[in-house]
DNA sequence: GTGAAAGCGCTAACAT
DNA sequence: ATGTTAGCGCTTTCAC
């Protein structure tokens, strides 16, 4: 069996609550009597037992954070940001990986986190559904959205999308682009690539410039779609002079499928990717990128987390600035 | 207040023992009853409280892993594989990451999971010390690291990392190579690039070829280090014909170094990466690589946690087949 | 098929 | 400064 306080209450000579108390460091106690206890305590290799005293404290410090194992790749910066400033708060963090497109592993995965009675549950480049929010709600565990805004309400820190798309479109006229593609996920569907690809067409709008459908190409995050978004750009001869890479990897896969293809970005193409992680440095050219604030993501998500523990939980949506980086692809 | 199952069983007008009972589908128990009592959870919003439930039942099926935000990119691989194995058997995963560099910080990590009573921690790409081992053990809990040999007693599933070395070696032998730099981290102090660098000097010397010392690199695993490795290799000319990176991001920083310096790959120097993640086929060239299958290193990770569950504790090596990749880099 | 009752290991009043 | 005691919400014998 395992060891527990009524063991070392018993070594010691004291009652178990003050066991309690010194491990606890709550003050009350003798010097002595906490030396004593702490050494045996030691000796014996006693743990606490988590369960035990969560139940009968009725309280619990953890917050829970969900993040799908996605195609991008800026989960880590959010992540080690959010384990660090918790550390600083004395915030226990667990952790689940979704897996994409399986709403019912991600409704298990926060059942599991009320089961454990975390105060809030963090989703990183995930999309709960409203169904799950809710059941949050009423559990009444803080849902927060990073990384990824949604239409529904919940609280959320991200980056102005529409200005994204805006921005990166604007950069690329300043450049003297006209012809300008937009490589992503589809745009009507999913929340984000529809604020980016809206950003985008005003941004064409504003400058006199009408769009052309056959400038988009709509597949997903992923570097494969780059590759596949570059042979589409290719067909047909001088379609594109530019291209808005909607993370990263597509990035990544539109300057490969380019250079597959021996097209010269940025003299045929210029590129700008959106997320302006380490990766934009580690391709050849280095990539142009819209580049988003993720360890500040991961700041204001955990002060959002603070300011509503012990409150009426209230929805607020937290906008954290973006750059633009120029490098080699533009 | 949250709701309990006493609530279900005040308003289904039975017994907690009978609640408890439908809830986990225990069995012993009539249709009509379970129909009822699972509207009326679901109807109330009832959670089980997990502290409650461990806690009473003195048991907990779940496993703790813990990696570290390391340089290198392989580590998703095995965690996805672990949470889909782990899920198959039916086991609960608990994930946190450690800093690299921060033995204080492991070892609260590893407090708090055998706070919470896992059976089983998992470490991958991390290096516990001796004294974390202890710990472990003498709480009953089985420790085992993956992906990374060490020299002390814990179980662990990896590769060969000395065939790796001799192999990845005598492949850039056999393409007529005769100069082969290495560049890693230092490989006296880290295990496993001891056990690579000794499987190449092996390799060298079975060729009869005899080893400079200026054709080692030490640093460490990162891309950072692959670009000055590069810088270093070219400040002698022809100081190397090919060189093996101890991981993709090191090999990636090479390829990019030496890209930068005009030296022509592979024409000038081969490159050989280990690893072998998506990562080598996406730069350009692609990288050669020795392929390590980390999917199935997940597979056996889980196995071994699954044997020894419930048994006295043993150590178990297992060792992983990996491949080589001929990709465009030699 | 169902219920009563005894804990699981700890915390937190409330005493002293 | 320390002890007594009553739970925390659940599971699990053991009855019936």
């Amino acid at each position: 069996m395992r060891a527990k306080i009524s063991d070392i209450a018993k070594l010691a000579g004291v009652s178990t609550a003050s066991v309690s108390r010194v491990l606890n460091h709550q003050g009350g106690y003798s010097r002595q009597t906490a030396e004593r206890i702490m050494k045996i305590a030691d000796d014996i290799g006693y743990f606490k037992d988590r369960s035990a005293a969560d139940l009968a404290s009725r309280h619990n410090n953890t917050i829970g954070v969900i993040y799908t194992d996605f195609e991008t790749n800026f989960n880590d910066l959010i992540i080690r940001q959010i384990m660090t400033a918790a550390k600083q708060h004395q915030l226990d963090v667990i952790l689940m990986i979704a897996q994409q497109n399986d709403p019912a592993g991600l409704t298990k995965i926060v059942r599991g986190m009320i089961e454990r009675r975390v105060f809030a549950v963090q989703f990183i480049s995930t999309h709960p559904s409203f169904q799950i929010i809710n059941m949050l709600n009423r559990a009444n565990i803080f849902p927060q959205v990073i990384g990824d805004a949604t239409n529904h309400q919940v609280s959320s820190v991200s980056s102005d999308d529409t200005q994204i798309g805006y921005q990166a479109t604007r950069y690329l006229i300043q450049k003297g682009r006209r012809r300008i593609g937009f490589a992503g996920p589809n745009v009507h569907q999913d929340y984000v690539p529809r604020l980016r690809f809206a950003g985008y067409r005003q941004a064409l709008a504003d400058s006199g410039l009408s769009f052309s459908p056959d400038w988009l190409y709509e597949e997903n995050y992923s570097y494969q779609a780059g590759i596949r978004a570059a042979k589409y750009y290719q067909q047909q001869i001088r379609l594109v002079d530019a291209v808005i890479g909607i993370s990263d990897e597509v990035s990544w896969g539109l300057l490969n499928g380019f250079y597959d293809a021996q097209v010269d970005v940025p003299n045929d193409v210029a590129l700008i990717s959106i997320d302006g992680t380490e990766l934009c440095q580690q391709t050849r050219p280095k990539l142009t990128s819209v580049t988003q604030d993720f360890v500040t993501m991961g700041e204001k998500a955990i002060d959002q987390v603070i300011n509503q523990r012990d409150q009426p939980h209230q929805i607020t949506t937290t906008t954290v600035a973006f750059r633009i980086d120029p490098r080699e692809t533009t």
